[in-house]
DNA sequence: GAGTCTTCTCAAAGCGCTTTGGATAGACTA
DNA sequence: TAGTCTATCCAAAGCGCTTTGAGAAGACTC
């Protein structure tokens, strides 16, 4: 069924469907009221392809993913992200398209993407902290927006991000506040512009309470559960050995909360554990009481937000970058405790 | 930059550059080489839209999604399958589109998507063990494949599955082997039909060996970690307590390690466990050691397989259903050990 | 040298929609 | 009554591509 057929059944012009359809005004209501209806019975809807020649408008978002080869990590907050995005695209009317870009294809996937027309604009997931496809993006005048953050100037494009630096400040002066002075960063990948923030949040309050930030205890990478087991266990078997740690991601703390119960310590009555919680939907910290003291940001919220502000630059013509800093809140869970003396912890 | 432009830089007809870039035999070799070095130095791709109203394909396939409502549990292996799938894709010229449909939404979301035009086919995720999305996608006529089962009979539509039954049937009789006899199953949401499955494999295996399966024993759910918290301390707390537990996924088996630790037990001395592993990558079960004994297939190897089996279904117009089944493989970790006397373990 | 093949190229139609620039009819003004 | 608005509706162009049906040019037969 398609839009000539569906004329002809009414005995009016495509034209004058179309306007009825679209909400023009110069078509009479009661006209109007016969075309939905018929549209409804017919079950005709316009063939996206042809509406999109014509009007130039894809109604299609791209989430381009950067991966670094076959088989590399997928981001475990990709669903949730997306989750939130696709909420206010299908209440929108737009699709949403999935870009999985390997580092080896290059700028290629994107400049295409543009040139063959297929999106309105795209999502940039997981920035790196020096990150080439803005400046590709910007090349082909697709609207864009980063979830996260680069090196770039901040106003120079549209952004929306979690404060990292602050949250990981705020949770390292909390362990500090308990006592500790030998805290642990097992942090992300630091090729990511998050785990950089973070680890100037957690560098800035180490020096603010006087303690020097010890490379020993920081290490980065990739935030899987055997990623968190293996620094901990490394950090455990020093002779120095910290007495908390702060991790970058729930999966990892579960690695570290092994590397701990292996170590035969007890997790916040020997060693404290402050975690980031992107409030994963099939991971949570925890129910009534958490099972984590954390940070924690929903990355479902900033799917929608994302989505929001790109929908803003793409119908608005709002040409001038806008952004959203959001802000993480600290829930006291079951895994930190004030610090003890390593000497009593002998286990 | 369009094929218009392109012809007249060219000096060749609109018909002529096309066909010398699509490699029809009618054209020169060498006017074909000059075509496309021109439409590399200019950077032309074809409209994507304008393409498909053309040819009638939309070079797209859309990922159907179910979820049950706004903040619903985004499944953890749709990461890796989405991955999978985009590898065979972007090699084959398609795009992925992703269509998170809610139940409230119910039907109108797929028939749109067949109307739209959108796409030339449709991969339908989780699947319930009754699905009505098969219906609505016979009736709209789209190609489809399913990764996973229903209860319709499994010539009538193609999927790509994995030995559910087998899987958890072997797992059971592993820990039978081992003298088990109280075996919790911590399994899946069992209006999904690979969470029948497995509990059909794991009362067949536990019949066979003369085992009574025990309702008190099982329970279904989400497969969070809460989830596996939950529902292993419920199990323990009970006088005639299981010794091994079959859980459903690696995220759900980390709350059961949880629960076991918590309530003062030793993980494979005191009590068992074989998790179901999807070879999630940010989730992997242990480096060369597994942490847990697991059945594992890989999920990201079936979204691949899922994705060729609907771009033969697209391309070969190959009308009659095919379908495949993977075999989940036993790997024996640091979970699982001899049956104790219950006795034995007071805490 | 005329006729017949190949080989290469082209003009134009069509995919399904939106939108421009009228056309028509009735209602209103003068 | 003629002229001017309004409210409706329409025909046709155009979006960028593929593809049909044909034409031109050269190579070959006889």
């Amino acid at each position: 069924m398609n839009l000539k057929e569906l004329s002809q059944i009414l005995g009016l012009s495509q034209t004058t469907v179309s306007r009825a359809l679209n909400g023009y005004p110069e078509v009479n209501e009661t006209t109007r009221a016969r075309v939905a209806s018929a549209a409804k019975t017919y079950g005709y809807s316009p063939n996206v392809r042809a509406k999109g020649l014509a009007t130039g408008q894809a109604m299609a978002i791209a989430h381009a993913l950067h991966v670094s080869g076959r088989d590399e990590i997928m981001n475990p907050i990709f669903a949730d992200f997306v989750a939130g995005a696709s909420e206010v695209y299908s209440a929108r009317g737009y699709d949403m398209m999935l870009t999985i870009v390997e580092d080896s294809e290059g700028p290629e996937a994107l400049r295409n993407l543009a040139r063959k027309g297929s999106v309105d604009g795209v999502i940039v997931q997981a920035p790196r902290f020096h990150e080439p496809r803005l400046d590709l993006l910007r090349e082909t005048g697709l609207p864009f927006v980063v979830h996260g953050r680069t090196s770039e100037p901040e106003d120079s494009y549209s952004w929306i991000d979690m404060d990292n630096r602050r949250a990981f400040l705020r949770a390292t002066e909390f362990l500090a506040d308990l006592g500790h002075t030998r805290i642990a960063l097992i942090n992300g990948d630091e090729q990511m512009d998050f785990a950089r923030r973070r680890r100037i949040g957690y560098e800035t309050a180490l020096t603010r309470r006087g303690i020097l930030p010890d490379p020993t205890l920081m290490t980065t990478g990739a935030m899987t559960e055997v990623y968190g087991y293996e620094s901990a266990r490394r950090c455990l078997e020093t002779l120095d050995r910290p007495t908390a740690f702060l991790v970058a991601s729930l999966i990892s703390a579960l690695g570290v909360r092994r590397a701990i119960e292996d170590a035969g310590l007890r997790i916040a009555r020997d060693v404290s554990v402050i975690t980031h919680d992107d409030d994963l939907s099939y991971l949570r910290n925890g129910d009534a009481t958490p099972i984590f003291t954390a940070t924690r940001s929903p990355v479902r919220l900033a799917g929608r937000k994302a989505a929001e502000l790109l929908l803003k630059l793409i119908e608005g013509r709002d040409s001038a970058p806008s952004n959203e800093l959001l802000y993480a809140d600290l829930t006291v869970g079951r895994s930190t405790g004030p610090a003890r003396a390593p000497e009593l912890i002998q286990p």
